[in-house]
DNA sequence: TTTATATTGTGTAAATTTTACACATACCCA
DNA sequence: TGGGTATGTGTAAAATTTACACAATATAAA
């Protein structure tokens, strides 16, 4: 699932589906239809986001929702998620993560629909330039309450899974620039994981693992002393993966 | 997910459907059929097991597949995962929880399948009493290959779940009697696992964590001296859960 | 009843990891 | 040139993990 980062200058067309059309395909198939919804994740200014869209669904009007969509047939799952991606943020080769499944009889107001959950994390900067549709929105995450359907649920579900993991996978520097400070990194781990940490061990642990490659470069137009910066080392990374053991709960 | 393990006396009925009523199924519904398959771990004879199924396709004939059914509808996603169970186990409110969506298009033979996967836990001394389909059998998970369909990479995608759950929450309990001794419970992390522990900081682990009740009774008809016998304080551990923080890749 | 066999139950010292904490340095700006 | 601000660095104490050996207690066999 860890793919290096590229970037899509064009904006993919995107047509909204209207509610009734939603509605139509899904009478037509009847018993069950299946979904991808995306949480998607973006840092900037040192707070974690989540690209949010305006229900086009009256019961929930003024609400936000996810990005999702109905997957097409003969549509793998993984690829319709990376369809929506794309669509909606135009970029491709972004980090995604299947995370959870919801099939609540009721969760959908057009009829049984069970969706599955994806779990995205993109370099917001990359996505600020391809960002045209003007119902789209980056929300802060934290208090972040009230989404139309059960995408709160949801989106909880994919935040807990990422706190979790951004412990003990490096995922989170598919959030950052290619080159980044220590401190944007440490920012960026207090901002998921909702606590300040101690800057001198936290730098002492990156450096142990010995997976930040030393750019021999430093932040520019800052107005205090600047930091150097870092790119994560993926290789390194993949050679030496922790085989973990260790029982705590 | 965590309930309490009872136990009925009496099997379901259950009914095994023909291959061709399933492509009936399938076909009738179109773009996409839902299912659910559970990995139905159990520990017996210091071995992990898993229960499987012959399968019922000429296409596979002579291979041993996962316990899974498609969805009624409007039946709830884990209500369907509970049916299984209950069908096949005759046991009520098991360890089960919700592991991943496969949806490649050509899974299934039969057409276009969706499944989610189901990773559950129980006891094999209580399902024994109810084992009579004598289609089913419990297999040892080490060195399971070649199971039908994509089955045996979603059993490699259960299992490795639950090696890393298995190690930061409480659910190994789920496979042992009620009344285990701590060479039990070290032998069901090793089976798990796959490698060997001090035993003298295993039990000092255990019994740090203090969630442990001693029964004060002691293992019968054992050609030994006996074990003292134990039981796991849920209570406990629902009251201290950790909040865990601590990056480590 | 004695002895052999097998496994339980227990503690400590060394190594490793985690935590807490302060000051000199480098840049921008006024 | 001095004030403001964030970077870069090391050490000592505490906590956790690891390695390791022997007496106690039960059954089974002689």
């Amino acid at each position: 699932m860890q793919k290096e980062l590229t970037e899509t200058k064009k904006q993919t067309a995107v047509k909204v589906k209207t509610f009734s059309a939603i509605q139509n395909e899904i009478q037509s198939i009847n018993p069950v239809a299946l979904s991808v919804d995306c949480v998607i994740f973006g840092f900037d200014e040192n707070k974690l986001k989540v690209l949010l869209i305006r229900s086009d669904l009256k019961k929930y009007r003024g609400k936000w929702s996810l990005l999702g969509d109905l997957i097409i047939p003969n549509e793998d799952l993984d690829d319709a998620a990376y369809r929506i991606l794309k669509q909606r943020t135009g970029l491709n080769d972004v980090y995604l993560e299947q995370v959870h499944t919801f099939g609540k009889i009721k969760r959908h107001p057009a009829g049984r629909v069970v969706t599955v959950a994806y779990c995205s994390l993109i370099n917001i900067q990359h996505h600020k330039l391809n960002i045209l549709d003007n119902e789209l929105h980056w929300h802060e995450c934290e208090n972040l309450t009230d989404l139309a359907f059960d995408h709160q649920e949801i989106f909880d579900n994919c935040y807990a899974r990422l706190q979790k993991r951004i412990q003990e996978h490096p995922l989170g520097f598919n959030l950052l620039p290619k080159k980044f400070s220590l401190r944007d990194l440490q920012n960026l781990y207090e901002a998921i994981l909702g606590f300040k940490m101690d800057r001198r061990n936290f730098r002492k642990k990156f450096f142990t693992m010995d997976f930040l490659i030393d750019l021999e470069e430093i932040e520019q137009n800052v107005p205090h002393r600047p930091g150097k910066l870092y790119q994560f080392n993926y290789n390194k990374y993949e050679k030496r993966k922790k085989k973990w053991a260790g029982i705590d709960f």
